[in-house]
DNA sequence: CAAATTTGCTAAATTAATTTAGCATTTGCA
DNA sequence: TGCAAATGCTAAATTAATTTAGCAAATTTG
């Protein structure tokens, strides 16, 4: 049993008294400095036993308190019911936990005032260091926390403005990739559906799309569709008719919820995937498999981008702002059946 | 800006030094006790200012030490990247982050020893109580907490011999329930794929397909599999071959990861829904909508389920252990077109 | 007018850990 | 034998808050 049920946890005290030495020696042989401080071998195996004895679990606010860090982060991410959020929150956890770590985690819902109020909840919870995956205006926010000093690290998402950490994909290369795929499979006019934000993530898709179809002299027919968030589900019907109409044969969609809602559309409206409209989306997932077409879509290293953002906010916790780290993880294409029309 | 960037945050003595009075003084005003103890209102008005003008935070840690509570929860749950347990997760905590709660998560992939190691670590974090979605055999981890005194709350399942709050579904009845839409709606050979669990929730939900079956005559007709968690997805295929040979019509699927593994399986081999195979399924969800057939499904009450489960660990948390509560929460069938049969 | 009460505040203990400075012994070396 | 160094430990300060007990001074009461 990793925890003793039967007797209530004891204090150093309870241990250095049990023994009949002083609390500061408890606290060396415990904390593992005995020989540091020249404890005497039997002195130390003294002290642990009466401390495996008494069932002691270390006061973990004194020592907070004391040594002024409490081995905590706080991350604030959009939403964590979001399956992309969620699988990000599970890896953040796991990579927390096997250096030492307890997180925090709280959603802002993309609502710049809720995410402030959110870090500024963490901050006086004591946690040692932020991840944020910030929304657009929070700028500020961003900013109040540097100039804190508080270690703080960004994903998914940056401002260029801000010099500041920041793990996120290679939106640009990635996106660009993603559409010169289409237009080598047999596809002649991609267009893109994006979230209508002025966030850079966002910004780089579209500008991927953009240079993939420069690039393969079709400026003229660059198509983006940039959506609101809260409409949705509302106006995707519109939006995939207005693409068809004009003449749009496939499809990049920017964001895992976009694509979901879309392809519930398209399913509903009997649209054909991939003769009447090829398909890439974003962040794949269980949900796509449901879909009668197997989706291409474009995969987040979401386990590495979790262990490099501890990594880093581990460095800065630890060793101070030495340097500023900004990362841009490689996302990879997973070639499917939706993005291809020729045999 | 809810944080001062500028302004280290002072100390309750800095607070204190700044107006000229004691550390006691300061400390019942800014909790509003000032009239408890008969401060004058001018001083009321000098510590506050003051306090606002420096930035004062209280230092949490000092706090939890000195008050033997931190206003923490812990949440252990299945698997926080699972669609049905992120949703809880993040109703669970809007729901504590309205009381002035936060909570750590954590995940057990329902092992045992990792339930218990993580509750270990939680309670070494000073929570205050912990919410628990206990996986098989973490019977004795229950009671080891039990016996510790620290409020703890089950969710989603829970041990009939423990003696313990819970807050789980009515899942032999919305189960019953499934079977008989099922049997009013042109099926006449329900069947069932459940885990392979002795856990309680999954008990029930093959109890109410039983009993469905046995009061509408059917009890020669029973068709129940279970499958281990861990082969879900490489015995599907056989699993429902085996059904459809065996005369089955329909399936009620008894969670949120069998329903999806199931109809992508159905969806590949070609099974026709509803003709070939009625389907229900557990906890709907966005994946469900893909799918090429509007899937019935088992929803649970998500946010009633956190709201009540926060309800009663703040009960136990503020007012100690005045009574035991056992929460069945009670599913609804949003029936669609996959259990049909007859127009 | 003296005693009792009320008013407005403070001193100091408490919570449990870490850590610096330093006190006695004992050992080493000349 | 005597001084220095090493050994093995302790006292007390520190971290920042809450809270009990209680001290003066002002006011009210008899």
């Amino acid at each position: 049993m990793a925890f003793n049920p039967k007797k209530k946890h004891a204090s150093l005290q309870d241990v250095a008294s049990y023994v009949g030495v002083s609390t500061s020696l408890a606290s060396f042989v415990l904390n593992g400095k005995g020989h540091l401080h020249r404890v005497s071998e039997e002195m130390i195996d003294k002290i642990n036993s009466a401390a495996k004895e008494l069932n002691y679990q270390p006061n973990i606010f004194a020592k907070s308190l004391r040594e002024g860090k409490s081995r905590v982060i706080g991350v604030v991410l959009s939403d964590i019911s979001n399956p992309f959020f969620s699988s990000l929150a599970r890896c953040l956890e796991d990579e927390a936990e096997m250096k030492g770590y307890s997180i925090f985690f709280s959603s802002s819902d993309e609502n710049h005032s809720r995410a402030e109020n959110q870090i500024s909840r963490l901050l006086s919870r004591g946690v040692d260091g932020l991840v944020f995956v910030p929304c657009e205006n929070s700028e500020s926010t961003v900013r109040a926390v540097l100039s804190t000093g508080k270690p703080i690290v960004l994903l998914d998402r940056y401002f260029p403005e801000i010099h500041c950490n920041y793990v996120s994909l290679n939106n640009k290369e990635v996106s660009r990739s993603a559409v010169l795929e289409l237009l080598n499979n047999g596809f002649s006019h991609p267009g893109i559906i994006a979230y209508d934000t002025s966030l850079q993530h966002m910004r780089d898709r579209i500008a991927g799309y953009e240079s993939a179809m420069k690039d393969s002299g079709k400026e003229s027919e660059i198509s983006v569709i940039s959506i609101k968030e809260s409409s949705l589900r509302s106006s995707m019907p519109e939006v995939l008719e207005r693409f068809i109409e004009s003449g749009v044969d496939s499809v990049l969609f920017a964001t895992n919820n976009i694509t979901t809602v879309a392809l519930m559309c398209i399913k509903e409206r009997g649209i054909c995937v991939p003769d009447k409209l090829g398909v890439i989306g974003f962040d794949g997932g269980q949900a796509f498999e449901l879909f009668n077409v197997p989706i291409s879509y474009i995969e987040q290293p979401i386990a590495l981008m979790a262990k490099k953002v501890i990594e880093i906010i581990m460095d800065e916790i630890n060793h101070g702002s030495r340097m500023i780290h900004q990362i841009e993880m490689q996302g990879d294409i997973i070639v499917s059946q939706s993005s291809r029309r020729i045999i």
